[in-house]
This record gives structure tokens, C-alpha cells and sequence, in this order.
DNA sequence: GCTTGTTAGATTGTCGACAATCTGCTTGTC
DNA sequence: GACAAGCAGATTGTCGACAATCTAACAAGC
């Protein structure tokens, strides 16, 4: 008989829905900085009641991406140009060691997938859609923090990831004009193919994915917005 | 008139209260990892509905410190070596970042305050007060960070810590034989004090704060231990 | 006119009760 | 005695209603 492993049962509990509902709401953009989340309107949209509703949103407060006010009310974080800065710069310290840590755990099956997500980035950029895009960008980068068989590091990207995708995610949103974005992950792919891993930090600390300047520059266009109801 | 600067104002929800609590009792040791928590007994032991528990389980369990499991209970996040050696390996990138960060910050107000948390350690280790010091020494590791003015470098290292802060009340609750600990710190506030950043950097990668072998050996002793009720 | 007190409405925080699910025991069958 | 089915108790998940708090609009006083 072949050897199967399960995967973990889906969580069958309202609040895990409300949860992931919620997240691809605000890291797409759907929900957008500052706005308000009105508990009484979001359950009765969701026919739910407000228990599981903000048990879901103190998750993601705990998340990052929203913040909480007692008695004034939860909302989608603001965005400011530092934040940006500040989780760019940290992810490329990770980035850095979580190379070190999964240099020697590359295997085949490592290889296979590098080529498979990397595959997924090109064929959304064909596709011309920016959402997906991104997702699939992201979890290219991510596969060398689940190669590096650190539990706390791969969290910790994960926490960083859910807001460098919102602020891709609201760039994108802004000039709604198809990405350019040829193949920027050439090098990248190549140099983890490789056996210079000095050469692949570094590529990691200096190169510069999706248009960063740009963000930023759009990220301080947005700066002192006043939030919405 | 002189310029007052009012702090922000308390938290004045149980749910925050019940989530200062919660956190108090597992990082000292008082809930033991694995074991799980009876929201009816706690909510009346606390005098407190359901509601504002659970909530505040929710953000604990997003902290890291707490673990759910739908329709069978939430528990104390169980320690292995494995997270330990993790955790802290983390740490040690981190602190060369921050110190990287904070180098060209430093002002007369930092090294007021190096000298003020170093002397609490110290107190606190003349007065045999096991929690106090691992708070205190924390404390004074963590004024890089707060130097560092990278918030999401910041709230990565407070989530890191509050991992950081068990492991070794954990430890040290086990052997509860009066801590040595002569003044281990006393190098490193030098060094942040010189003018040789490299040095100081090297000195966070390399030193080994607290018999981190004796508390790994402690979590190798624990592995695999039933959770209990 | 500007500030201060009051009030109504809306929204968040909390509560107690009910529904869904799990666990362990008992019972019946072979 | 071993095993499966089913039941009872305990615990978690969810609900609807009430209490506490905030906001904004308005009135009163200087």
C-alpha cells in the first residue's frame, strides 16, 4: 500500500473563515488604510454573530495588520512610507539568514519547487494579474524560510509578509496600469541553484523586487490621510 | 508653564486586563507549558464572562504563547530544545541588526538608560528576585531595539522575548536553587558604550547570556512530556 | 463668539444561555 | 474478553440582549 500523509483537518470553526475572509479582504486591498471595521455591519453581511466576528479581528490586530482602539473601534492599519522602510530593510536581514540556514538543506524536492513557484510568478505576470502576482512572488521568496527548518524565523516572515503584500497590494491598486514586471527572479532562481552562497545573501541584501522606489514613493503620497468611515 | 507629555491613557477593558494576566502567569511559570486552559474555571476564578476570555486566549495564541486546538481547549504552547535553540539563534541576528540600527542613535539619553536597566539587573540580582532578573536583563537587551526606531524590528523582538522570557523562568523554576549569575552584563554595556560597533556586534552573535547550554539541557529534559489538565 | 454642560444616537464591551462537538464510559453483541 | 454502538457529561463555539462608552449636535452661560 503506498504511503499517504494527511494533511491537518480544515478548521471548521466560524472564526477561522471569518479570519481568512478578513486578511484577503485587507491584503488585497479591498479594505483600505484607516477604514473603519464596523462589527454590527460586517456580521450581518456575513450572517454571523459578533463573538466570532471579533475574536477574529483581535487575531489580526495580534496579526499586524489591524489596530484596535477601545470603544472607538478596530481598524485597517495605516500605512506610512517608515513602515515600508522599516519591514523592507528587516525582511532583507531575514532574508540574509534564512539563506545561511537552508544552504545546506537543499534537496531535490527544494529544487523542484523553486522551479514550480518560480513558474507561478511567470505565469500570472502573463496573465496580467497583479493580485496573483504578488502571492505568487511572495511565496517564491518564502521558500527558503520553510527550507530553513527554523519555526520562529518562518513565523516571523509569515507576520512580515501579510504587510509587504498589503503595500504591494495598495501600489498596484493606485496606478492601475498592468505591471511591467518582466522576469525579475531570473537571478535569483539561478543563484540558489548555485553553490556561492555569499553570492546569493548578497544578491538578497542589494536587489531591489517590484519596484520598491516606486512604492515608496507612493507610500509618502499617502502619508497623513485621514481615515475613513 | 513646564511641558508635560501625557502617556497614553490605560486600557480599561477586561479584555486587556485578563491579557496582562494570562501573560504574567505563563511567562513566570505559574501555567505550565501543555497544560490547557478551562475558560468556564478561569472566567470565574477571574470573575469575568466568557467573552472577554476568550478573546483574550485569541491574542495570546497570536503572540505565540498559547496554542488552540477548535472544539478541544487552548494550552500553554508546549517548549522543545528545538524552538529554544531556534529562538534564540534568531535572537542573535536580530540583536546585530538593531545594533547596526541603534549605533548611530545613541545619545546621552541611552546611555542613561544602559546604566539605569544595568543597575536594576543588578539589584535585582543582589536581591535573589529569579523573575525580576530575567525581566530586568531583558529589559536592558531590549533597549537596542527601542533605539533601533524600526517598529516592526521592535514588535518582532517583544514577540521573540516573551518566548525568551519563559524558556528561562521555565529554567530556572526547575534548578530552584539560587541563581548564580554574577554580573554577565557588564561587557556588553561597554561595548555599547564604545566606539567599536563591530565589536559590540560581534560580541551579541558570539556571548552566551544566561547558561543558555544548561537551559537547553533542562528543555531536552522535558520533551515529549504529557500535557496536563 | 467661544467655551462648557447636556443629551441622543450609534458603537463597542460584556453577559448569560443555547448549540455543536469531543471524550470517556457503559452496554450489548460476538 | 474484545470490540463497536450509543449514551452522558463536560467543554468549546455561537448567539442575541444588555451595559458602558464614545461622538457629535445642540443649548446655556460667560
Amino acid at each position: 500500500m503506498a504511503k499517504l500523509d494527511f494533511g491537518p483537518i480544515a478548521d471548521t470553526t466560524r472564526r477561522a473563515e471569518i479570519v481568512a475572509l478578513l486578511r484577503r479582504a485587507i491584503l488585497t486591498g479591498q479594505l483600505e488604510p484607516g477604514q473603519k471595521l464596523n462589527e454590527l455591519r460586517i456580521s450581518e453581511q456575513m450572517r454571523v454573530s459578533r463573538a466570532p466576528l471579533r475574536e477574529a479581528m483581535r487575531e489580526l490586530v495580534q496579526e499586524g495588520i489591524l489596530t484596535s482602539i477601545p470603544y472607538a473601534g478596530t481598524f485597517v492599519i495605516d500605512v506610512t512610507a517608515k513602515d515600508i522602510i522599516d519591514a523592507y530593510s528587516l525582511n532583507k536581514v531575514l532574508d540574509e539568514f534564512a539563506i545561511e540556514l537552508a544552504w545546506p538543506q537543499r534537496d531535490p524536492r527544494f529544487f523542484d519547487e523553486l522551479d514550480r513557484r518560480h513558474e507561478a510568478v511567470k505565469q500570472a505576470t502573463r496573465a496580467v494579474d497583479t493580485t496573483r502576482q504578488i502571492e505568487t512572488a511572495l511565496q517564491l521568496h518564502g521558500l527558503i524560510y520553510e527550507w530553513a527548518d527554523n519555526s520562529v524565523l518562518l513565523e516571523t516572515w509569515q507576520r512580515l509578509t501579510s504587510r509587504l503584500q498589503m503595500y504591494f497590494a495598495l501600489h498596484q491598486r493606485a496606478r492601475n496600469e498592468p505591471v511591467p514586471a518582466e522576469d525579475v527572479h531570473e537571478t535569483y532562481v539561478a543563484l540558489l541553484k548555485g553553490t556561492d552562497m555569499r553570492a546569493a545573501q548578497r544578491h538578497a541584501r542589494e536587489h531591489i523586487d517590484l519596484d520598491f522606489e516606486e512604492l515608496l514613493a507612493y507610500a509618502r503620497g499617502l502619508e497623513k490621510r485621514p481615515s475613513k468611515n
